[in-house]
DNA sequence: TATTAACGCGAAAACGATTTCGTAACTATT
DNA sequence: AATAGTTACGAAATCGTTTTCGCGTTAATA
């Protein structure tokens, strides 16, 4: 077992000094060329590669980001962790992942862990819990230490900070806009419970555009679900009691399972009823017709994510000026398949 | 903006050296009450928190485990990635992921980046281009420094490691009896060409599982497709001119796809034919019928992997014997929906 | 009263690197 | 020959901890 070599061992096996090797690796002009040579050719041999820990320690600097999302069981979240990863890998940055699970109190516990020096900055969506709790002062305590933080996807504006959204509220607007050039009056919406910051802005995307098309709003047309384990007889029942034409889902998999009650119905998929999810992930791929999704662009999220967040981390302040923060939206498009008319 | 504060600075304002106080907030034995007291409660009040990377320079332990991976966009990959999260966090360590892309050279850049001090470990699956180009050099040299390495699902016999397998022919096997428990004769098996070692097990396994039924195999009966972008007309063809009660799909997509053309041709699933399709995802829990699965139990591979590994990292050898490594093999069972007959 | 023991604390080394500053030994200049 | 200027290197501080060892003070023992 060769254990990696030091500087001192090389400095003791040429007899000069540490800082005469430090210099010589770096070549530095204040070391002669014989020397320089010397330890060059010592230090290939033994394959010599500097301690990335007593790097760190010196500049007080990782090269390290920390990712806090909720899941990464999650094909969003994996999404934007790929351009996250991808970016900061180009620039010499490694990527430390911790999953809060949608609970406040790992996300807490999570950014403690990595705010102790483990990392130079974060990017992260925040947990349903945090959400649900409104308490942002772990996200505050690591600004007011200067470790910058930005913010994507599940925000809030209680935090002064760089962020990264998707245009919800405009792919709401968009999703409702196609199934009214498609002729479609009766539009529903199937959204969560209003936790998320996400579902509302879809929904308020959703009456915005009803409203700039003069439908009149039919409150029986919303259905709200507590959870992610769909209960079939809501779906039933909602659909049994309503004359709908075409339904905007918050996410792909409520999407699915109207879909797949719907058509067990006889009703069929996109004539008689249309549908559009969120979230353009493998189920709407691979679904009965192929629902047509608004993709949300993970991988560019999480490329604009990664490089706000290594600006600031290399950015040297003035010490003086105020710090200056960006939000910025990425489009959502739409990813036309069989559940909708062309 | 308050920097951490350091043991040196608490030192300073208590005007104690920064060994009383390091000591005293070790609650050691050799320091008064009274101090004890006081430097906790100036700690307490600044929130005081070791730096990670002084204590990881000091202790030659940074508790961060590297993962290497092909893809993280993968629902398989995702899962056991979150198996050893959940498990490496609870134990108090981090998880730095980097995707090799399945490249042999992003594998190799990406492990000696870590390598220096970044992780006390790894945990990876081999890349696509590692296992063409069946180089392991890299794995050697970081064995050799004393870093342990957990090999998972796709592994090599060439380096001596602890591994952690898929029984994949297991698995087809258990499969397979499950069609001829259901009486069905004519089973069909969709997979790849013979490019994954992982396919070509499950494709041993239903052999084995026929053959040990005394059923004959009809090797008409074994479509082979290039890739992931199903052609259609092969499936028909495929499914038109042959008598199938019953058919093993090697993973999720083949199996959605066969499924869904089935159905258009008025086939009843599971009536008239059943589907089984390897690796539990998400697309087997939504299609329509739910689709009997082959779980890989991904979480559990990424806990019996950190494992391994935090035992490795944590045990202290006593240099003299050797090192001794385990194959642990996780099983796969069936999970039991719609596209078989219970 | 003299010796030993216990107590409470600080100095300093160590982890592995970088960097500033000082200086000995030459070389060049006048 | 005396001074100034290079050249080539080393000592030491620093990053933030931990830990060993030494030492002065007080208390306990003979």
């Amino acid at each position: 077992m060769k254990k990696k070599i030091t500087l001192k061992q090389i400095a003791k096996e040429l007899e000069v000094s540490i800082s005469t090797v430090s210099k010589a690796l770096k070549n530095s002009e204040e070391i002669s060329t014989d020397t320089k040579e010397k330890v060059q050719a010592f230090a290939k041999l033994h394959n010599y590669k500097p301690n990335n820990v007593a790097i760190s320690l010196k500049n007080k600097r990782t090269k390290n980001i920390g990712v806090i999302i909720p899941d990464i069981v999650h094909h969003f979240f994996t999404t934007v962790f790929r351009g996250i990863e991808q970016y900061a890998n180009k620039l010499g940055y490694n990527v430390i992942v911790c999953v809060s699970d949608e609970s406040f109190d790992k996300e807490v516990i999570n950014m403690e862990m990595l705010a102790n020096g483990s990392v130079d900055g974060f990017i992260m969506s925040l947990s349903a819990g945090t959400q649900r709790k409104n308490d942002f002062n772990h996200l505050k305590e690591i600004t007011e230490q200067g470790i910058p933080i930005v913010l994507f996807d599940r925000t809030t504006k209680e935090i002064n900070c760089d962020k990264v959204l998707i245009d919800d509220r405009e792919g709401a607007i968009k999703a409702v806009q196609k199934f009214i050039k498609n002729g479609r009056k009766k539009i529903a919406l199937v959204t969560t419970e209003n936790y998320f910051s996400v579902s509302n802005a879809r929904e308020a995307g959703y009456r915005e555009a009803l409203a700039n098309a003069d439908i009149e709003i039919d409150e029986h047309r919303i259905l709200k679900l507590p959870n992610m384990e769909v209960d079939e007889n809501a779906i039933h029942e909602f659909f049994n009691s309503n004359e709908i034409d075409a339904v905007l889902c918050v996410n792909e998999i409520f999407a699915i399972h109207c879909m797949n009650l719907v058509q067990k119905k006889g009703i069929r998929i996109p004539e008689d009823i249309s549908f559009i999810g969120f979230t353009d992930g493998i189920l709407s791929k691979y679904a009965n017709p192929g629902l047509t999704a608004m993709a949300q662009h993970g991988v560019e999220m999480g490329e604009v994510a990664a490089k706000m967040l290594i600006e600031k981390v290399e950015y040297v302040s003035d010490d003086e000026e105020e710090e200056t923060y960006q939000t910025k939206i990425i489009e959502s498009t739409i990813i036309e398949r069989g559940s909708t008319i062309n």
